[in-house]
Parts: structure tokens; C-alpha cells; sequence
RNA sequence: CGCGGGAUGGAGCAGUUCGGUAGCUCGUCGGGCUCAUAACCCGAAGGUCGUAGGUUCAAAUCCUGCUCCCGCAACCA
């Protein structure tokens, strides 16, 4: 008799950084959905592995000196380190430098090619010659020029394969709106208005700018872009087109994929595309999450530093860190992460919450009877009450988990955490323990919380993994009691159950000394390691002094000054540049109000060619630097200069 | 008018689908209890639900205008 399979993945991550909390926060929910469906009885797939090519991967490698397999290497051990401490559970990791993975991949290109839906064509792009590389719009500055030199760019083309994605627009954009595979649906709108109607463009899926990637095995010099090298590693894994594996059949199709928001469009869209195109079945669901935000800001790796992982783990264990990572996060939205934020959770649900409510139950049973309760029972009037709640918990959260709301499954257990203190507080067993008359209804009330421990405890474990067994030998419960079953049911423990107390489950923490405390290290630690998050971008190829002649920098003052209202970015100012004036448009807008530049000098590349912004000329560009956050400082050279003052 | 999300007591959020006395967590204040990790339990204060209109017997909820914040706009979870 084969069991139910359940198959979920989170993404593959790209490992051109160290992991931070952002990847624990996938890649934790999916292990808690795993392990839950594990405990119910499904034979469950549970994939997580690295996206290894490209050209960023290229890129970091050849700065570190190293070839890329070399560089990935390391981070993938970084990355495999990182889920063992968190206690992720994967069955499988996939890498896609592995070799099965790479013959399959291009035995999907070469079929698609052969089934018509990818063909040779050309790539338009933004193209920075001296930096030899292709840029989105998106991508460049706000002057439109290149995001890496500032200088301009053209357009340019490169032979690159196509994929078709037309043909799949329409059932696309059923499956976004009239089925339930994503998750949270009101995505859905968002997507089919930004991208099918509008047309969906025909998806570039080679390259041939660099070299780091999956060969195309009938026109060697292009390499497999991205998505179909890295989106079908959810069936490579399985061993499609590969004999690597075997359990394609059994696993297939996904029942949860998980995805932050950033990559929704590729799983939503491109995706579904693919498995169509290869006429294969659509996975489940696509389970979308929003990012954690430090502070308001969207985490970053600079910030990635202030919550390492692995330092929170350290102070305050992995379990208390995955609780609250899945406590915090509600399916699409985005969450905040502060150490304050975290800390008070820890310490409210955690150690006030069940914490106390184990050792308090625990004590009074060692207390009262000196560990092993007697088998005379009383029922009283609350029992009912704990005892139905506590009974129906299973259902609740198994919905929770089904819709992959973890936050709310959570949430439904610590409500019974609350029941439980609260019965406690109603029976009053301290009263009771003072009457040997009472003994019967004393050790029912214990019982009944230890029972409610139990299932409490039981259905949390696939969250908590490490310590929900340090509450289980503290509350006696035989492993072999410890299972799905027996968390719909109450009266399992035996009647005579031994309790053992036992330490602290979740310590208390002080918040402020150890706010403190993390801000030292934070303090020691980021400087040092990054130039307070700074990374100094590579220095440009030489230039010889003829070329920088043609550069016109001088010195101007800034007559007026206004935000171009098209755009949020943009300042369109009136300069005096001692040559009868010009406008410049100037995207400082986020970091500069009008008032902050006018009658002030600035620098100015008064030679630039005019563009258009917003439907705006800009007659050249003011220099500024950029900050480490991202933002632009722009340079006042000293006032006392004459306008139109050249620079050199 | 590129697309989308948001604005609810001090903080963070739910409620808006199918209008009907505004709810949760944390925090604050008062009380209770003493088994427990100064934890637990009860109670209270605190919101004209961004703003201006409209529909209605009735609007946080439906409609319209406006303001502010945020995300996305093809490759960092």
C-alpha cells in the first residue's frame, strides 16, 4: 500500500552572497510544512538547493580569483551549514552545477527547440561597451545610463534562443484567476494585468555574454539563461530526463512550491509556460511570502549582517528563531524583523507562554505528588471546556498548515497555550493541593494539562523540532505516544504518568541588556568585515589623459529647482553654468527637496549629450557620489567659485 | 491618468468578499493569585477606522474625488 506523497520546494537559492534570514524564512515554513505532512503519515519530497550559474556568479568568482565552481563551493557549505543549525529537514539539495541536472536541462532545451517553442533570434538590450554588458531598462541609472561606469549606453543586439511564450498566455491566465494555485489570489490580478494583458513577450533563454552556464548543445557558443536551467531543477530533482533519481512519477506534480514575492512572476508565469510547453503537469500551488523588512527596510546584504542567523541562534536557539520567523510571517504580506521585535515574542509566547505553563505544571506535579500522579480522577467544571478546545486543535491546524498558513496555525496552538494557563488560574490546584480530600481532583486538573502539553506540544514539534522533545520527557510522555493520532485525542498519557522536571525550556531574556548586547556585536562586527556595508566598486579600465579631456566638468549654481512631477526620482533644475544657463534633470529627488539645492554650487558634465527624462531635457548631469545605502550625495565644491569654472 | 498594495486606540495587525453595536497581540494603568521562568488570571483607559463627499434606516465595510506611504515594472529569499 503506497502512502500519499507530498512534494514541496523552496526556491533555488543564488549563492553570490552567505545565506542571511531572509533565505532561513522559505526555506524554514517549507521544513515546518514537510515535517508536519511527514507526521501525518504523507511520504513527503521536501527539495531546497542552489541556483549556481551566471554571470554574477562569473563575476564575484573571478574578483575572488577563483574559478567559479570554486566560489560556489563555498557557499554552498555555507548554505548547507546554515539548514543543518536551523534543523532543516530537505531530503534532497540540488545544485545546478550537478551533473544530471545539466544533461537534463539541455535535453529540455533541445525538445522545446525541436517542438517549435524555442527559436533563434536577437537580443535588444541596453549595451555598455566598456563594461562589455548588456543592461534592462530598469536596470540602468537614472539618467538612463549604465549602472556599473554612468556612462551611456546603446542599444545593441545579441544572437540569443527565445522562448514562446505566447501560446500559453490564456491558459496562464486561468490558471491565475480561476484556480487556486496561487497563494495569496489577489496576486493574481496584479499579474495577468501587468503581463498578459499587456502581451507576453517572448522569454530570452540563452546567452552568449558569458560563459558560466549550461551549454546549448546544438550552438555551443550560448550558454542556458537562467530560467530554464534554474525553474526545472523542481523536476530534474525528481529525475526527469535524468537517471539520476527515480520519482518523477511518484512526486510530481508539486504539491507547494514556496516563493518570496520578488520571484512570483517567474513561478506564476514562466513557469507554468515551461511544464505546459513540455506538456506535463501544473504543480499544486505557489505559495507566495513576503520579504522580512529590518526596520522598514527590505533586508539587504549589508543588514543581512545585523541578524546573522547564526549569532541569533546561538544566544537564543534555533527553535525560538523559527518560531519567530513563521509566527511573524502571513502568506503575501511582508513582515518586520527588529531584535527588539523578536526578543518580545520569544519571551511573551515562548518562555511566559508555554514555557511557564510546562514548568509550572510540571512543578506542581512533583510538588503534589512527587512526580507520578495517582490513578483516582474527579472531573470538575472547567474540564470540558480545555478538553474540547484542546481535542479540536488538530483540525484547526491542519487547515492552517494545508493553506500554508503558518502564522495562523501557530497562532491557534498558543491560543490553547492561553486556555490551559487560564485552567489553571480556574482549578486553583495550589488550593487544592492543601486538602487531602481534593488528591483525586488534583491529579485530574494535572492531567489534564499534562494531556494538553501534549497535544500542545505534538503539533508544534514540526515547528520547534529541537526542544518540543525536551518537553515530552518532561511531561513523560513515551516517544511512542508522541504522534498525529494520538494529537486528536485526549487521555493518552497513562493515568499514573511520571513527570521529570527538567531545565528551562525558553528562558526569559532581558530585553534591554540584551539589545544591548547584540548591538555590541553588531558594532564589532560591521565595520570590520564590510567598510560599515560598503563594498567599493571595481575601479574602471585606464583611460589616458585625452580621453578624460573630453570630459567637460564645471562648476554651476542652481537657480530653481522643482520635482519633475511624472516621476518620483526626478529633479529638474535651472542652472547657471556662466554659459547663458540650462536644465539638468537630475534623479536625487528620494534624497533632495528642491529647497535643499537652490543658490546652491554644484559640479556639472556640462558636455554630456542631451536626453529626454519623463519627457524632460536634461543638458548634462550634476555629479554625485553614492552613499552606502544606496542614496546620492551630491558634491558642493566651494562657493566662492565663479559659475561655468572648469574642473580638472 | 503604467500596475498593484496599504492608511483602524501608543506599536504591530485582523475585520472590508455577502453594510447592522470596532476586535486581537504587545505596551500602559488598576485588581487578583502565588503552582510557575517578577511568570499566570481578571478588569480598565485609549480609536469621529487617512481625508472630503455620495448611496443607505444603517458604512471601517459599497461608490467618487483627494492626500500620504510602500512595492512592482523580467533574473538577490
Amino acid at each position: 500500500m503506497d502512502k500519499k506523497t507530498f512534494y514541496i520546494t523552496t526556491p533555488i537559492y543564488y549563492p553570490s552572497g552567505n545565506p542571511h534570514i531572509g533565505h532561513c524564512y522559505t526555506t524554514v515554513a517549507c521544513d515546518s510544512v514537510a515535517r508536519y505532512k511527514r507526521m501525518q503519515g504523507y511520504d513527503v519530497m521536501f527539495l531546497t538547493g542552489t541556483d549556481e550559474h551566471g554571470q554574477k556568479i562569473e563575476e564575484k568568482a573571478k574578483a575572488d580569483g577563483v574559478t567559479p565552481k570554486e566560489y560556489v563551493d563555498v557557499k554552498v557549505a555555507q548554505f548547507k551549514k546554515l539548514w543543518d543549525y536551523m534543523n532543516i529537514s530537505y531530503d534532497r539539495y540540488i545544485r545546478t552545477t550537478d551533473d544530471y541536472h545539466v544533461k537534463a536541462v539541455q535535453t529540455i532545451f533541445n525538445r522545446l527547440y525541436e517542438k517549435g517553442y524555442i527559436y533563434k533570434g536577437e537580443y535588444t538590450g541596453k549595451y555598455c561597451t566598456p563594461c562589455e554588458s548588456f543592461w534592462t531598462e530598469s536596470q540602468l541609472d537614472e539618467n538612463g545610463c549604465c549602472p556599473e561606469c554612468h556612462r551611456e549606453v546603446k542599444e545593441a543586439k545579441e544572437e540569443a534562443y527565445f522562448f514562446k511564450m505566447s501560446p500559453f498566455a490564456d491558459r496562464i491566465e486561468k490558471l491565475l484567476l480561476e484556480t487556486d494555485y496561487l497563494r495569496p489570489k489577489y496576486r493574481a490580478q496584479e499579474l495577468v494585468n501587468n503581463f498578459i494583458k499587456t502581451g507576453l513577450e517572448d522569454l530570452c533563454v540563452s546567452r552568449t555574454s558569458f560563459k558560466w552556464g549550461i551549454p546549448v548543445t546544438f550552438d555551443e557558443k550560448h550558454v542556458v539563461y537562467v530560467w530554464i536551467d534554474a525553474l526545472s531543477n523542481y523536476i530534474t530533482a525528481l529525475g526527469y530526463e535524468n537517471e539520476e533519481y527515480d520519482d518523477y512519477k511518484k512526486y510530481w506534480p508539486a504539491d507547494v512550491h514556496m516563493v518570496a514575492k520578488d520571484i512570483m512572476r517567474f513561478h506564476a508565469i514562466i513557469w507554468p509556460a515551461m511544464l505546459m510547453a513540455l506538456d506535463e503537469p501544473l504543480p499544486k500551488h505557489l505559495a507566495v511570502h513576503g520579504w522580512i523588512t529590518f526596520n522598514g527596510q527590505k533586508m539587504s546584504k549589508s543588514l543581512g549582517n545585523v541578524v546573522d542567523p547564526f549569532i541569533l541562534g546561538e544566544r537564543y536557539g534555533a527553535d525560538a528563531i523559527r518560531y519567530h520567523i513563521m509566527r511573524e510571517m502571513a502568506l503575501g504580506a511582508d513582515s518586520s524583523f527588529s531584535n527588539e521585535i523578536m526578543i518580545n515574542r520569544i519571551n511573551s509566547d515562548l518562555a511566559n507562554g508555554l514555557g511557564n505553563l510546562v514548568s509550572r505544571t510540571v512543578a506542581m506535579a512533583d510538588k503534589y505528588f512527587g512526580g507520578t500522579l495517582p490513578e483516582d480522577r474527579e472531573a470538575g467544571e472547567f474540564d470540558d471546556d480545555l478538553i474540547t478546545q484542546a481535542k479540536a486543535l488538530r483540525e484547526k491546524v491542519d487547515g492552517f498548515v494545508d493553506q500554508t498558513q503558518l502564522n495562523n496555525a501557530l497562532a491557534a496552538i498558543f491560543e490553547l497555550v492561553s486556555r490551559a494557563n487560564k485552567y489553571i488560574d480556574e482549578t486553583a490546584p495550589w488550593v487544592l493541593g492543601k486538602d487531602e480530600s481534593k488528591k483525586a481532583r488534583l491529579a485530574s486538573v494535572l492531567y489534564n494539562l499534562l494531556e494538553t502539553i501534549r497535544i500542545i506540544s505534538t503539533l508544534l514539534s514540526p515547528f520547534m523540532p529541537s526542544t518540543m522533545p525536551k518537553v515530552w520527557e518532561q511531561i513523560g510522555a513515551d516517544k511512542e505516544l508522541i504522534t498525529y493520532e494520538n494529537a486528536g485525542s485526549f487521555g493518552v498519557l497513562p493515568a499514573d504518568v511520571r513527570v521529570n522536571r527538567g531545565e528551562i525550556i525558553f528562558p526569559r531574556i532581558d530585553v534591554e541588556k540584551e539589545i544591548e548586547a547584540l548591538n555590541e556585536i553588531i558594532g564589532k562586527n560591521a565595520p570590520k568585515e564590510d567598510n560599515g556595508g560598503f563594498e567599493a566598486p571595481q575601479q574602471l579600465p585606464e583611460i589616458d589623459i585625452e580621453d578624460f579631456a573630453k570630459v567637460d566638468i564645471r562648476v554651476a549654481q542652481v537657480r530653481e529647482c522643482e520635482k519633475v512631477k511624472k516621476s518620483k526620482k526626478l529633479l529638474k533644475l535651472q542652472l547657471d553654468d556662466g554659459m547663458g544657463g540650462r536644465q539638468v534633470v537630475s534623479g536625487i529627488a528620494q534624497w533632495y527637496k528642491p529647497e535643499d539645492l537652490v543658490g546652491k554650487k554644484i559640479q556639472l558634465i556640462a558636455n554630456l549629450k542631451p536626453v529626454m527624462l519623463c519627457g524632460v531635457e536634461s543638458q548634462g548631469m550634476i555629479c554625485a557620489a553614492d552613499g552606502k545605502d544606496g542614496s546620492a550625495v551630491v558634491i558642493f565644491p566651494d562657493q566662492n567659485l565663479p559659475n561655468g569654472a572648469k574642473i580638472r
